[in-house]
RNA sequence: GCCACCGUAGCUCAGUGGUAGAGCACUCCCUUGGUAAGGGAGAGGUCACGGGUUCAAGUCCCGUUGGUGGCUCCA
């Protein structure tokens, strides 16, 4: 009976015997069996000798062809293999007492969690030997040989070998209780096998089973270690069993392998790249800012230098928003938990919320009670019957449940440092009537927010616990929703646009249709969705539906950015919400003289200040295009001499409100031009007598490695004053 | 939060139990110069903080604090 294979493509081919994926890619054309790696059997991904016994879809995944892109597929099965290699190289380095746990494909590459036994350990110290290894045995070109092996018969091998993880990875396969591993928190967390169980356990020998080196492993595998390519240790870590901190601390040994020894390179330099424009070294080496442990972790202090970054930001938005006409409004950092109660903030956010402020007099009283901390909690954090009565009623759903509620009498109030600012602009709004003619209302704050990180999320200016959020809520009717989610993108555009960040794409995330978490009316829905895809669409940049990503009061639109050397970062969001207007109850009136639900639209084209900044400041390497630049020129005399003509050139640049700096310290010329080229200064504005003379400055732009030559101060200074207004994105004042 | 590593001058870092160092930056002096570091001198430290071991601690041990990396993507 013959074997029907279907390709990729539709074409189908028929066998008269079982034939193995590497025969089938044989039959389509010697250059693809020769770059074949692995194939996909009715998608699921397997080795090129896997017999095809029955009719099936079948991919095969090949090797790039020189200068082409190697596919995820391909690269994953390579880098699974390179782990296998390391792996070997590393027992062979350390010692044969190394465990290996867990070892799979990343996005970036690969890593290998092994138990080093007592007394001996993996060092960086070792990574030159370890990939010398490597390399050899890539170059030994050593089959990757899969055996399989009967359950029972599977495990005692694993036993005898003493290798408890493995033990457990392989009754995690057959799908039966783990006899060994004991860490779980607690026994209903016990994860379920994610592939259903199998009867056989596979192995893969790098080489001949039973002679050279193998592993537990499910595949598949490229053909032969020589068919990795370049592959190299780059990093070690610590991890749990399991990702599980009850259980045995691992080593984990990052690396990663490409196709070619020119990619590998490259992604090297990436690297390195990256930890060049790291924004915590640039932002010390500027002086754009600082964090100070006793001020505390995640909180960042704007220096001169980085608050002139940001100030010129927040301006150039605040320009944007007013052509558009957004109001600007101040509200503090603080507000009673009650109202952080009716927005839902707390409790559901309350694990990343700074602790309530409980009033003095309260605390004393508790004290005074004899409370314990968790009743002065359960007071705290509790509602009265009439709260629920209220929020039930406007949401028209048991939106409070009982258990929180507690007699009026226990009920303890306090502040709450704002998590988010959309409550206070609700109740803005809510302070004056509002008609259908005056919507919608768009209120915009540069708002500081405070959450509660956990200490190993924090980093530098990206991930902090205090930050300025460049926030705003629109408060429109549904058929406002449409033109006010296009305005925001086009505002995102303009941003974008004027920093240079012409490479971007937006995620749009809409409702799981199968769950039922949302607030809101199905048809409410259908036409946020709509208007968030419809606007989307008109930006022609790439975006992607996102079904279950979204709010579940309302649908979502995410911005991700790439950067200059091509590293994704999600920055502002824009979301449709339902919600909020309900539990604050506000309303407008209708051309039918009856009040009516607004909604929401918040919307924040940076996310933060903070983390903007902290992008931007990698994203230009610490060389910001003028009119952001904290300083925007420096004079630099040739000689004392010429000093008093710098002064005069200075006062013309700070006449004319360019921020500017001259050096008239002892240098000679070629000493000021490094320092200033060190601090990223745009212009240098080199004046010697001959510039003197004829009122002249001499031009040198940030980049360009030489004098460009001589022009008239005025000259410079207009168009200087241009470039700045017009906010360019490059340099472009020439002699 | 948990684990590993780390914390020495403003910055980057050396210093394996025996008198705290270098380069850059800073101040002063010499040099008065034409496009990516001229020369010299000086100042600058409770070696993160607290405890311990030792004749002796930046160095070894314990604790605290802060930073960095990481905390599964079916073996």
């Amino acid at each position: 009976m013959p074997i029907q294979v279907t390709l990729p493509n539709g074409d189908k081919k028929s066998f008269d015997a079982p034939v193995t994926a590497a025969d089938v890619a044989r039959s389509i054309g010697p250059g693809l069996a020769k770059s074949a790696l692995a194939c996909k059997i009715d998608g699921e991904a397997r080795d090129l000798s896997t017999l095809i016994d029955r009719d099936c879809s079948l991919a095969i995944i090949a090797a790039p062809k020189p200068g082409q892109q190697a596919s995820p597929d391909a690269l994953y099965v390579m880098r699974h293999s390179a782990a296998h290699v390391m792996a070997e190289a590393i027992q062979d380095v350390v010692g044969k007492d190394v465990l290996l746990a867990y070892g799979p494909p990343t996005e970036t590459g690969f890593f290998y969690d092994m138990f080093v036994p007592e007394g001996k350990k993996i060092s960086s110290d070792q990574f030159e030997a370890i990939n010398a290894r490597m390399a050899e045995i890539i170059g030994a070109d050593r089959p990757f040989t899969r055996y399989e092996a009967a359950s029972e018969e599977g495990l005692s091998k694993l036993r005898a070998e003493g290798n408890k993880y493995k033990v457990d990875n392989a009754e995690r396969a057959l799908g039966r209780p783990p006899s060994v591993y004991t860490g779980a928190k607690s026994g209903s967390q016990q994860e379920a096998p994610r592939a259903g169980p199998s009867s056989l356990l596979s192995f893969y020998a790098t080489g001949a089973p039973g002679k050279d080196w193998e592993d537990l492993c499910r595949g598949p595998h490229v053909p032969s270690t020589g068919r990795i390519g370049a592959a190299r240790v780059t990093s070690l870590a610590s991890s749990y069993w399991h990702g599980d901190e009850n259980s045995d601390r691992l080593t984990r040994v990052y690396g990663t392998a490409f196709p070619t020894q020119a990619e590998l390179d490259a992604y090297l330099r990436q690297l390195e790249e990256s930890r060049a424009r790291d924004h915590r070294v640039i932002g010390r080496h500027l002086r754009l800012f600082h964090i100070d442990e006793e001020v505390g972790q995640g909180l960042i202090l704007w220096t001169p230098n980085g608050s002139i970054v940001r100030k010129e930001l927040q301006t150039f938005i605040a320009d944007e928003l007013r052509k558009q006409g957004y109001t600007e409004v101040f509200t503090p950092h603080i507000g009673r938990l009650e109202l952080y109660k009716t927005s839902g903030h707390f409790p559901y956010y309350k694990d990343s919320q700074f602790a309530p402020i409980v009033e003095r007099d309260d605390l004393a009283r508790l004290a005074g009670e004899g409370c314990s901390c968790a009743e002065m909690m359960r007071r705290v954090e509790g509602v009265s019957g009439h709260f629920r009565d209220v929020m039930n009623e406007r949401t028209r759903a048991q939106t409070i449940a009982p258990e929180r509620v507690i007699p009026d009498a226990q009920l303890v109030s306090g502040f709450l440092l704002k998590p988010m600012n959309c409550p206070h602009h609700a109740k803005i709004f809510a302070s004056a009537p509002h008609s259908y003619r005056d919507m919608p209302v768009r209120l915009a704050e540069f708002g500081t927010v405070y959450r509660w990180e956990q200490s190993g999320e924090l980093n530098g200016m990206t991930r902090v616990r205090g930050f300025t959020q460049d926030d705003a809520h629109l408060f429109c009717t549904e058929d406002q929703i449409p033109a006010e989610v296009q305005g925001c993108l086009s505002l995102v555009r303009v941003i974008f646009n004027t920093l240079g960040m012409k490479d971007y794409r937006v995620r749009v995330g809409m409702r799981d249709p199968s769950a039922d978490k949302y607030t809101g009316t199905k048809e409410n829905w259908d036409k946020a969705e709509a208007a968030c895809l419809a606007a989307a669409e008109s930006l022609g940049v790439p975006f992607t539906r996102e079904p279950g990503e979204a709010a579940f009061y309302g649908p979502k639109i995410d911005f991700v950015v790439k950067d200059v050397i091509g590293r994704e970062w999600q920055l502002g969001t824009v979301q449709v919400d339902y919600n909020m207007a309900i539990r604050f109850d506000l309303s407008y009136i209708g051309p039918d003289n009856r009040p009516h639900r607004p909604v929401v639209i918040h919307r924040a084209p940076f996310g933060s200040m903070e983390r903007f900044c902290g992008v931007l400041i990698e994203h230009f390497a610490g060389a910001f295009p003028a009119w952001l630049s904290p300083q925007q020129a420096r004079v630099l005399p040739i000689s004392e001499k010429t000093n008093d003509y710098a002064q005069r050139v200075l006062a013309a640049l700070h006449a004319a409100g360019v921020r500017a700096r001259v050096d008239t310290g002892s240098d000679r010329i070629q000493g000021k031009i490094k320092a200033a080229a060190d601090e990223k200064v745009p212009y240098l504005l080199v004046v010697g007598p001959r510039d003197a003379e004829q009122n002249a400055v001499s031009v040198r732009v940030r980049g360009q490695e030489k004098d460009l030559g001589a022009m008239p101060l005025g000259l410079f200074v207009e168009r200087l004053g241009a470039e700045i207004r017009e906010r360019r994105a490059h340099l472009s004042v020439t002699p």
